[in-house]
RNA sequence: GGUCGGAUGGCCGAGUGGCUAGGCACAGCUCUGCAAAAGCUGCUACAGCGGUUCGAAUCCGCUUUCGACCUCCA
């Protein structure tokens, strides 16, 4: 397959050229929310920066199997504190079934993805439906030695593990430094070392949720669900595991640690993390208590936010940063991508309707040339371990253009007509398939479109009589609801709507 | 405390040795009955101090400062 798609691998640290295990077919696997909270701004980043992977790999002639979990049960609350099943603690909070519970924030989460336009991935495993999978590696570990029974839980060790394997690669650190930094561990003693991570955890008898297993009722550990069900449905090995960078350790590592034990090798081939998202300069999470909301974010309702704003605004502001980067929320920041993304979505509206004389000599080579570099640098960038910002910039860059053949300040003719059908397909492909943006105004119905043709109408009127006064009312009670009137070099009048 | 990563113009953000993105804001102009939109023009920054180099935002060192992870976390 023909393409130089370059991803910064965390695992080794560098840019590599992204080769699939099976030519022609991707396999890619990003940590899904947990669902016993609704998802918020944070979230909201790596759904939209691997859609956008997804999406890409696709553009390049991959088949690919997109899996993102849902993790619906079965977390520890802290180690080396007593175990409470997350889902089961706050669905006692709040006086429901945690099934109740775990398919509200499931269905918002769900809303929230199609709000954003992420494409659905092709499998999204819940936890609890893989209980089995899950008993089974666990089976295997203790098998192999690397993991061990305590008083109904079982933990993996991770010393033994390390002696052979590069415990601490990925996320950059040494079990050593682990070892020295001082918690307070007592109370819970099971395990051998403190670094040993919990595969399986008895489940105290207040539990609701709890599954049976060789070693009596439990829920599974934490990062044995991600080995289960990507091994499952992606094989022991695959190419691309993406997620936030917050989860690289103890997250990541420990799945590297079960998948390599379990199946004898290493499971992934490329690792891909995205930065955080931050607020104020400090990340926004549970921790801190600083998130937003999704519908919070989208409604307007929280504190700290000006307006409501449009998912796909959220989008174009999150695909305008590299996902490497920290991004920091500000008003005055989503406020300038919504200006933004506003003006590049116009500018492809223009241009699928834009005409073209048919000329196949550029009257201007030189724009012809600069147009031609900037539509070929979008997949270079793309393929520069996807810098969608770069990709943005470019099309801004051509926006004028754009812009200008329709107000007169460029002749058509100016570019081929080669280029002019380039530059449409360029826009098309890059802006609405690959970054997933579209309208941000919402399709309105035909007979409001009647209604504002008519008030249209009667407005030129006046303007004919110079009634500037009857004119200028309709037009100022229109931009009062959100309704834009503006009147075009050729007479027409079109509108927009915020 | 340990490990790692940042510090770019009014704001947001690309960018790893020379050609110094882009957006938003702001100012002027063109167009226009007036607006809006659009176009054109202007606004030239890289935390500080040293060093390497013909040349550094970009490499090295130190300082200041912010953050992430080390515990559930996207």
């Amino acid at each position: 397959m023909e393409h130089n798609f370059h991803i910064y691998n965390s695992y080794t640290r560098q840019k590599e050229k992204f080769v699939s295990i099976v030519p022609g077919y991707a396999g890619l696997y990003v940590c899904g929310p947990t669902v016993s909270g609704e998802s918020h701004l944070g979230h909201a980043r790596p759904y939209i920066t691997f859609d956008v992977v997804q999406r890409y790999l696709k553009h390049i002639g991959y088949r690919v199997r997109y899996v993102r979990n849902i993790t619906d049960a079965g977390h520890f609350e802290e180690e080396g504190r007593e175990a409470i099943d997350k889902v089961s603690e706050k669905a006692k909070l709040e006086k429901l079934e945690p099934m109740e519970l775990v398919h509200k924030y499931t269905n918002l989460f769900h809303h929230g993805m199609r709000l954003f336009n992420n494409e659905d991935p092709a499998i999204e495993p819940t936890a609890t439906g893989h209980i089995v999978e899950q008993i089974s590696m666990i089976e295997t570990i203790i098998e192999k030695g690397y993991a061990y029974e305590v008083n109904g839980s079982v933990y993996f060790d991770v010393t033994k593990y390390a002696a052979e394997y590069p415990y601490g690669k990925l996320s950059g650190r040494v079990l050593e430094d682990q070892l020295e930094t001082t918690r307070d561990l007592d109370g819970q003693d099971e395990k051998r070392n403190k670094a040993d991570f919990a595969l399986w955890k008895k489940a105290p008898p207040e539990h609701i949720m709890r599954w049976k297993s060789p070693w009596g009722e439990g829920f599974p550990g934490w990062h044995i669900e991600c080995s289960a069900m990507s091994s499952k449905y992606l094989g022991e090995v695959f190419d691309i595991h993406g997620g936030g960078m917050d989860l690289q350790f103890p997250h990541h590592e420990s799945e590297i640690a079960q998948s390599t034990i379990a199946h004898g090798h290493a499971p992934v081939n490329y690792w891909m993390h995205n930065n955080m998202i931050t607020i104020n300069g400090k990340k926004m999470g549970k921790s801190y208590n600083n998130f937003i909301t999704l519908t919070q974010l989208f409604t307007g309702t929280h504190p700290v936010l000006e307006q409501a704003y449009h998912p796909l605004v959220v989008r174009f502001y999150i695909l305008q940063t590299h996902y490497r980067s920290t991004l920091d929320f500000s008003n005055e920041a989503l406020q300038a991508s919504e200006k933004a993304a506003r003006r590049l979505w116009e500018a492809y509206e223009i241009l699928k309707k834009l005409a073209h004389p048919g000329n196949t000599e550029a009257k201007d080579t030189k724009l012809d040339d600069q147009v031609n570099t900037w539509i070929k640098e979008f997949a270079e960038f793309m393929d520069d371990d996807l810098n969608t910002a770069k990709v943005i910039a470019n099309m801004f860059e051509l926006a004028p253009v754009i812009n200008g053949m329709k107000g007169g300040q460029v002749k058509p003719d100016a570019i081929s007509f080669a280029t002019f059908k380039k530059l449409q397909d360029a826009f098309k492909v890059y802006l609405e398939d690959i970054l997933g943006m579209q309208a941000l105004q919402a399709q309105q119905s035909n007979k409001m479109d009647h209604v504002l043709s008519l008030l249209i109408e009667i407005r030129s009127d006046a303007k004919k009589r110079k009634d500037f006064a009857t004119s200028d009312q309709i037009r100022n009670r229109l931009a009062e609801f959100g309704v834009q009137l503006k009147d075009e070099k050729d007479g027409t009048v079109s509108y927009s709507i915020e």
